[in-house]
Parts: C-alpha cells; sequence; structure tokens
DNA sequence: CACTGGCATGTGGTCGTTCACATGCCGCAG
DNA sequence: CTGCGGCATGTGAACGACCACATGCCAGTG
C-alpha cells in the first residue's frame, strides 16, 4: 500500500474509476455524459469499472462547475389540505421525469419575515426554480422584493403576469358552482369564502358575486372561513339556525363538510332542506353523506405543467386546466316556501 | 476595467466580499462559520461588504469541500392520504430548526425497480439522512440491498432493528379499537384492512385479531382493502347486505368514511344499526356523519421525532408516540338481536 | 515516404469553499 | 533591547467534476 489512501469511508471518484480501467479521467467524464468520440471498447471497460466500484458522481461537484443544480423548489403552506399536497406529489414526479430534484419549504406561519425566509432557504439552495404552492397575496408581495429569483411557477387565478402563471380558472368554476344552485331555484345562497389573504378564496368569492349579481339574485354578505371543516361546522350551526338561505356554496370540501355535519346536527335534510356545494373535489367528497357537488380541479394535472413550464420556458398555452362542476347529492331543487 | 470579471451575472464569491472589506478570502470564511478568533471590527467589516454585495455562501462548493449536503431525504408514497402528508410537512419543519434541507421523492408504484429508483435518486443528492414515510414491506426489503446507506428512520410498528425506528404502537391502538367495540356488546367484529404489502396495515390487523382471539370472539376472515374511500364504499355495500358483522373496523379513515356511505346508502343506521371505526383521526373525522370513532395519530409530532432522530443519533427514547382511541358518534351498543 | 486530417484520449486550469498550516504583529518579561 | 507566546490574519492545497486545448496515432493522399 504505498499510496495512502485506502480508507475505507470515501466515496470512489472519476479518478479511482479511470485507474482502475487504465484510462484517464476525462474519459471516465466522457462516458458519464455520453460524448460520442468514444471507442465502445473504452466505453465498456469504463463503464464495468464504475460498476465494480458503486460509482456515482458527485453532485456537489457537478453542481459547483456547472452552477446547475438540478433541483426545483417548491413553496408550500403549511396548512394545505389535500389538493395542494397532491399537485405537490405531482410536481415531484413530473421533475423525476426530467431529471430534476425537488426540495420543498412549508410556510408555516404568514408573517413577511417568515415568508422571506422561506424564499431564502430555496435561493441558498440555487434551485432552479420554484413552484409557488402558497398562494397567499403576501407571499406575492414578498416576492417581490427578490431579485435575482429563478424562474417562478405559481397557480394563479388573478391576471398579474410578472410570473409564470398556471391560471385554473377559479372564478369560472365559483360561477358554475353558483349558476347549478341558481337554477334549482335557490333564491338566497349563501358563500362560506376562505380566508382573506388567498388570491384563490378571493377568486372563488368573485365568481360567487358576479354570477349573483349577473341573475339578479340578493347577495349575501360572505362569510371568511380558514378552509377547515371545524369552522364549516361552527358557521353552519350559526347561519342554518338563522337564515332564510337555502343554498350554501363553500370555497373548499373541507368547510362544506362541515357544514354538511352541521345540517345534519340541527336535524335539517340535504339536499331536501338545504343544498350544499364544495369546491376542490377530494376524493373523499364522493363519499361524503350526501356525496357532494363540488368543482373539480386536477391538481396532478397542475402539478405537472408546473414542472414542464419550469423546465422548458413559457409553454404557449398558459391556461386551461378548467375547474369543472360535478353534481351529486348535496344539491337539489329549492324547497317551495 | 483591467479585471476582465465585471460580467453581470456571475453572483459574487468570498473572494468579492474579501477584496472589498480588504481582507482575505478566508477572514471571510471565518465570518461564515462564526469562528471566534476574529476582531469584532474586522467581522462588521466583512459583514458589511456581504450585505453590500449580496453575497451567499455557495452551497454546492460548500457541500463538495465538507462533504455535508445538509439534506434531509424523504421516501415518500404516492398514495399518501392526509396522515403521512402532514408528517412530511412536520419533517421540513423541524429540518429547517436544525438547518437542514428536504428533498422529497414519491413512490408511484411499488415494484421493486421503481422503489430503487427513488433511493438512489435521494443517495445521487447526498442525502445526510432518510425518513422511510412509505412503510410497505418491500420498501424495507429494497434497502436491505443499497449499501453505504445514510441513516434511516422509519416510522415503524414491527419489531426490525436495522433501521432506527419510530415506533408507534398500531397494534395497541387496533387493540383499543376492537376492545371498544366488544365492550359495546359487539359479537361479529369485522375488519377492513389496508393493502399487503403495508406494514401498518398488517399491525392494525394483528391487533385485531388478537384481541379478537383474547375475547374469545368469532374472528371473520379480514377485507384488504386499498386505503381508499372508494373500496370502503364498495366493500360496504357488499358486507353490510350479506354479513350478520354488526360493527366494522376499518383500518384507515377514509376506507371508514366510504362505509357509512354504504350504510346511509343501505339506509341503515349508524351507530344504531352498525358500528364503525376509522383510524388515524384525520381532522375531517370529527365532521364525517355521524363523528367517527377513531384511532389518534399525532403526525406532526412523529415529523418532528423523525428529524430529531436523523440529526442527532439515537434519541434514548425511541419509543412512544402512543396512538389513542377518540370515540365518537359512529359507535355505539350492539343492536339486540 | 512525408504530410495532412480526423479521431481517440490525456493534461491543466477552474468552479467556490474549507482545512491545515504559515506568517506577521503585538505586548510583556528577562 | 531581545525573545517568546499568543492572537489575528493570510497562503496553499484540496474536494470532484467539466471545459478547452494539447497530444498521439492511424489512414489516406500526393
Amino acid at each position: 500500500m504505498s499510496t495512502p489512501e485506502t480508507s475505507r469511508t470515501r466515496a470512489p471518484n472519476m479518478r479511482d474509476v479511470a485507474h482502475l480501467a487504465g484510462v484517464s479521467y476525462q474519459t471516465v467524464s466522457r462516458v458519464i455524459n455520453n460524448s460520442e468520440a468514444l471507442r465502445p471498447e473504452t466505453r465498456d471497460r469504463v463503464l464495468a469499472a464504475m460498476e465494480q466500484l458503486h460509482y456515482r458522481p458527485n453532485r456537489a461537484a457537478q453542481a459547483l462547475k456547472s452552477s446547475r443544480s438540478r433541483t426545483i423548489g417548491v413553496l408550500a403552506s403549511i396548512r394545505d389540505s389535500y389538493g395542494p399536497a397532491r399537485a405537490v406529489q405531482a410536481i415531484e414526479e413530473a421533475a423525476l421525469a426530467v431529471g430534476f430534484y425537488v426540495s420543498t419549504v412549508h410556510i408555516t406561519v404568514t408573517d413577511e419575515a417568515s415568508i422571506a425566509a422561506a424564499i431564502d432557504r430555496l435561493i441558498e439552495q440555487d434551485v432552479e426554480g420554484i413552484a409557488v404552492m402558497a398562494p397567499q397575496q403576501r407571499v406575492f408581495e414578498t416576492l417581490q422584493s427578490f431579485d435575482g429569483l429563478p424562474p417562478l411557477v405559481t397557480l394563479r387565478s388573478g391576471h398579474e403576469n410578472d410570473v409564470d402563471a398556471l391560471w385554473v380558472d377559479q372564478l369560472a368554476g365559483a360561477r358554475a358552482a353558483t349558476a347549478h344552485l341558481a337554477e334549482l331555484g335557490h333564491e338566497y345562497i349563501r358563500h362560506l369564502a376562505g380566508p382573506q389573504d388567498w388570491i384563490e378564496a378571493d377568486a372563488r368569492m368573485q365568481g360567487y358575486l358576479l354570477e349573483l349579481s349577473d341573475r339578479d339574485l340578493p347577495t349575501l354578505p360572505p362569510i371568511r372561513g380558514d378552509w377547515t371543516a371545524g369552522f364549516g361546522y361552527d358557521a353552519g350551526l350559526q347561519l342554518m339556525a338563522a337564515s332564510d338561505a337555502t343554498a350554501y356554496f363553500c370555497s373548499n370540501d373541507e368547510m362544506a363538510l362541515g357544514m354538511l355535519h352541521a345540517a345534519h346536527a340541527l336535524g335539517l335534510r340535504v339536499p331536501e332542506d338545504v343544498s350544499i356545494v364544495g369546491f376542490d373535489d377530494i376524493p373523499m367528497a364522493e363519499h361524503f353523506w350526501p356525496p357532494l357537488t363540488t368543482v373539480h380541479q386536477d391538481f396532478a394535472e397542475l402539478g405537472r405543467r408546473c414542472v414542464q413550464l419550469l423546465v422548458s420556458g413559457r409553454d404557449d398555452t398558459t391556461v386551461d386546466v378548467q375547474p369543472r362542476l360535478i353534481v351529486r347529492g348535496s344539491t337539489g331543487p329549492a324547497r317551495r316556501s
């Protein structure tokens, strides 16, 4: 053992492989990046050596030299329910297909400092793109104040053009839901909205308001919820006991579940006495009791598109993940009063 | 401009900072790693320079030199429902606190090749630890065949000692659930289990079987489900129409929801005609109709412990995330026959 | 038979950081 | 006034891969 480096902990590098294969490390590099100027015989010898040593290229070194991290960052909200979580999975899956890694950061609280810290965290990792799955207004405001940001994609519903946006037409979805209730003869339709700062919540609320005003139906002030079933339940208990509304459009399925619960607890029949619509179409919605009428969103497709947009630059059809209304048992004709 | 490198794209490095601060790059390094042998005045000058240039240490270079990636890998199942997704969030959150990044890989299909590919993907990134949130038997078998693996943590329910395991006593949880039904007077209790390969599914099934045999109650063959509400529904329709069971213990809340749906569809009253218990206590379970009796697991706590175990080595209290039974409206006394 | 060109392969420098060690400066004691 | 110890700071090499270029070899041509 004249060469001292027989330490058993060190991972093999290109030189080790080269040595074993009897070539120079540059040749090994060529094999890795399959450059064509290589005798097949040489390539095979190198491949064999790599195999034998369990060689793996060192990512840090590659990243350093090429200044490409091959990593996509995901900025998510901690409170995310099924939908966004599914989208994150899809992003990871799609990233795999194009050879990217995924690093996720969750925002716990939504003060500006935490948001900035989260973004910092992603930038530190030299991510080559960020998918923003935390569509709170404040996140976007905070993003503005960064320079040297990598490309961004986001699931948007607004019209802002500063970042690439995958537009899901939340507004249209909300209108469809509201229209459905109106066409069933409901006159007093109430909206349980999402939290203040959320872009989707606003879009859905706008859709509700627009549809009502187009139809000259009375507008009842929307309630600001927090996305949770618990809130839907509490709100439902109060609203249903007091109000004259016969239909409720909830900004997500969780809150709709809470309202269903409230209706049952109050002895109201759904949909005979009260109709309820949700938004998202989480897989469980079909099995609520009664099965929930809701607006379907294809989160997995969204995740896939996100990655596509990030790695291949702008795709021209920058729109078009259309939500669609799924009618199930939780809605029915208005009770004649 | 005698020095040619005024290209506006290059990110500033330690030398740029050093130059601006009038020190050597080593001093900058010391500031970054806050070594103590530094005159406060010098440190301030360096910090000011870093600030001015918007300097960020290059992670790839740090990782290369120190051979530490400061990254934790998460191996997750694509089909994961609420629970594990929540745990992944908690892992990320806890990792943040100790200065680690998180890279997530999802297993789409469970053939050995995909699993191996997923593990490879994590190893390529030089993760310093892997949290296995895909507790399928085959995942662990596949893991065996790797050498040079970083430390692993997993949410386990078995007794294997080859990897650090956070033990959630699924078996005890399942026994508690079954015991609860037995004590309500149910004699024929059926179990809707999780898929074949899942460790948790087995543990819960074992708990069910053990409890029944301890009580000398008749054992009906468990049904193997797939965790989905849809399966619970289909199974429920068949079982409830035909069988003489008066109580069902489902291996997760989604399947329990499906069974509730089936009961309603068949015109059975819950819990008067049939009792149903779930497992996991997802936040929505409280608002199912009727609210679901289930076994609570603290996924967030689990995620936190995972990280703790990974970064600080074995923690001695290697056990002790006890699930606990939450009794709600979906269970009641057995119907007198 | 020497020359050219193309192909296969090797050499040196570089990315941005950290580590081990070398150097310079200061004060204090002999 | 000299010398030594300790502290603050600087220098060189290395981590592992990639790029640009240099080199060697062989066949084909005048």
